[in-house]
DNA sequence: GTTTTTTGTTCACGGCTAGAGCATAATGAG
DNA sequence: CTCATTATGCTCTAGCCGTGAACAAAAAAC
């Protein structure tokens, strides 16, 4: 809900600063000062001051159109090169990468390494890298997003089950104020980046399914996943949706992530799983299936159709326009479509079988937990709020 | 989402006078307009502007205060007497029930009226009932919002499965223009009336579930129900959450709502159901079950448990602060209250059996949907648009 | 009756956007 | 090469809005 609120005239020439901003944002610093103004619904004089005033705090700067039709050439405008930054990092199971993001939401990976699972293992090189780039270009760095594959309680705190991690406090592990560091669910933020710049762009209800060693879903409503960037709610995976009682690491039963996922892939097969250890494996499982390999194949064929099955239950529920699926949902739609098929059909409702969603896979693919990190941070930059801040520290 | 955007200086009036119209209304024409000046954060000379002008084009009236401590005596904005009026109904698979309201959410009852459950035998006494009221008070009637007992397609198209209801075409019927009456779920409107007026107020996430014949469900973030009002995506009902196989007559299998609502409970002991008639015996169970006799208590029990089973795996998917219940739920919650726990804390991740939500009956009662379907129709008149068109009328 | 307290009203002021008029810089036709 | 065309950027005025201070009003407390 952005529940963007304007009283005084002060707060309104606020709001369209960041409305201007927002928009460079998300087309990519692409769009054309011209475009803009006729997007927004400015009046040309209004874009005139509002983008003299961004170029002069150091939040935009105009570039040179590379083509123009006709007339007066226009100016495209994009991150300042003084401008803000953000620091983005997707924590995996077994390592994690770090990148810097600027207006625009262009990308420049900064480290990438692999970690032993344990909090410290993994949290304390990242905290490092975090706070070395931190203060290196003065003042630009606005704020950091962390993407962690668990539930996210207030203040920070992650359980990871399946690694063993329970209430870690990331932003003090990580050496870096809570509220400067947002860390979120990756599953959410995933359905975050696909909500701003994939396939849910302009899609008012969907759900974005993420396979990996676990289950995760989070429903996407109005360009914001539910539960906020922290992912308390997006925990999909941990209903009982395919009618099984065994007993879940999280401590409930009949879960539908232990029928989905690497770890779900490895059990059926009687082979060892969990502690984030198996990626590979359940990579390689994935292609003996599509070698034609009958053990594999019926692994794989079981977790789609619990995946089908799932999908319809939520679909029932929520009535989302679409479903994407990233991480190895992808894989388990192209290798055993009609099985998934057929569970999702014969488990929606008759209402729902006029027009049943598409389900289509992400198109960010691995990329979507990072660019939804950095997107989180974006989203509390770009505020008045946010703005006023920057404009504080400069001065 | 209240997505309230202001650019230009008129759009910035046009949002304070919404914002100062949905305070009286929200707060039931109850707070003075010294206090409302304080709570909008208004400067005094702006709220005089605001109100003199709302008060001129007879959206508002301004009575004395009752009461007051001290100083020159306030007085209180409620609704004009030739101001906007609402009409809300509320469609029961046996009944339906006509009210007028005003701003700040007076109900005055109209007409109740029993109905043979056919679609014509509903709606062409409603529909009349509805056009002959919307003329009387000179241009005063804004809108009419009508509450049913299924999921609403965009055009008001209802599908009541066990009333044989299958799109069936509800303004049409009514011989209303669709946009002028609006139709919704019945549950999502009485998630919608206990956001605003009930026990979840300021309430971030809830779940709200209302249990008649059918169970149905709906999540409520910040203040609106999730799938608009339509009710769409309220159908938590048709989720197999319970375990069950067994055919459901949505077309699904397993679902919840096999095993919670007045059909299960006459199903579970063998009695005939369906088709919108058992209320009674419904409630009769419920006494007989309280009277202490076995085979009512074990219905009433296996009922409880499938309810807190089901809420529990909602819980984990959605992590709402509250589960609100209202219709038959809170007997249930009453009546087998340890089934009900026990089935609801067993199916809990861990994570969430630290605090785990309160699960509390409605305000409301059986006003619920009545209350909601007046809502909608206010969330749509208190917006720039929506005054609009009532000073283009009246002008 | 006077003082105190709180609220409503009025008005000058600064801030904001719209829109018109003018300047600018490209294209395209001749 | 020149000039009309076209689209955009810049500047300035007008109109609207909310703020806040000064003033008026109306009740309670002393």
């Amino acid at each position: 809900m952005s529940g963007n609120m304007a009283t005084t005239s002060g707060e309104l020439r606020a709001h369209n600063r960041v409305r201007l901003l927002r928009a460079v944002h998300d087309c990519g610093a692409t769009l054309t000062r011209s475009r803009l103004t006729r997007g927004l619904d400015l009046a040309r004089g209004t874009a005139s001051v509002l983008v003299g005033g961004l170029v002069e705090d150091e939040l935009l700067h105009e570039k040179p159109a590379p083509e123009h039709p006709r007339g007066r050439p226009t100016l495209v405008p994009g991150p300042h090169p003084r401008g803000p930054l953000v620091l983005a990092a997707d924590l995996r199971e077994d390592a994690w990468e770090l990148a810097a993001c600027e207006l625009g939401g262009r990308v420049t990976v900064l480290a990438e390494q692999d970690h032993d699972g344990t909090p410290e293992g993994a949290l304390l090189p990242l905290g490092a890298a975090i706070r070395a780039q931190r203060g290196s270009p003065r003042g630009r760095v606005v704020g950091a997003g962390v993407a962690v594959a668990g539930p996210v309680r207030a203040g920070g705190l992650v359980d990871v089950p399946h690694l063993r991690w329970r209430s870690v406090n990331v932003p003090e592990l990580l050496g870096l104020p809570d509220g400067w560091v947002r860390v979120g669910n990756d599953t959410a933020l995933a359905g975050l980046a696909e909500a701003r710049r994939g396939l849910l762009r302009g899609v008012q209800v969907a759900l974005h399914l993420h396979v990996d060693f676990d289950l995760g879903g989070v429903l996407v409503v109005g360009g914001h996943p539910l539960g906020g960037a922290s992912g308390m709610g997006a925990e999909f995976g941990h209903m009982p949706l395919t009618g099984g009682s065994e007993p879940c690491m999280c401590g409930a039963h009949g879960c539908w992530a232990l029928e989905v996922g690497a770890n779900a892939l490895l059990r059926h097969l009687g082979l060892a799983y969990g502690g984030g250890r198996g990626r590979d494996q359940a990579r390689l499982l994935l292609a003996r299936a599509a070698a034609g390999e009958e053990a594999a194949s019926a692994a794989v064929t079981a977790n789609s159709r619990a995946l089908g099955r799932g999908i319809a239950a939520l679909v029932n529920a929520h009535d989302p326009e679409v479903v994407t699926l990233s991480g190895l949902a992808p894989d388990l739609h192209d290798r055993a479509a009609p099985a998934l098929s057929r569970a999702f059909e014969d488990g929606l409702m008759t209402i729902r079988r006029d027009r049943p969603p598409r389900i289509i896979p992400s198109a960010l693919g691995r990329r979507g937990s990072l660019l939804g990190a950095m997107e989180s941070v974006f989203d509390a930059f770009l505020t008045p709020e946010g703005l006023a801040t920057w404009l504080s520290v400069r001065s």
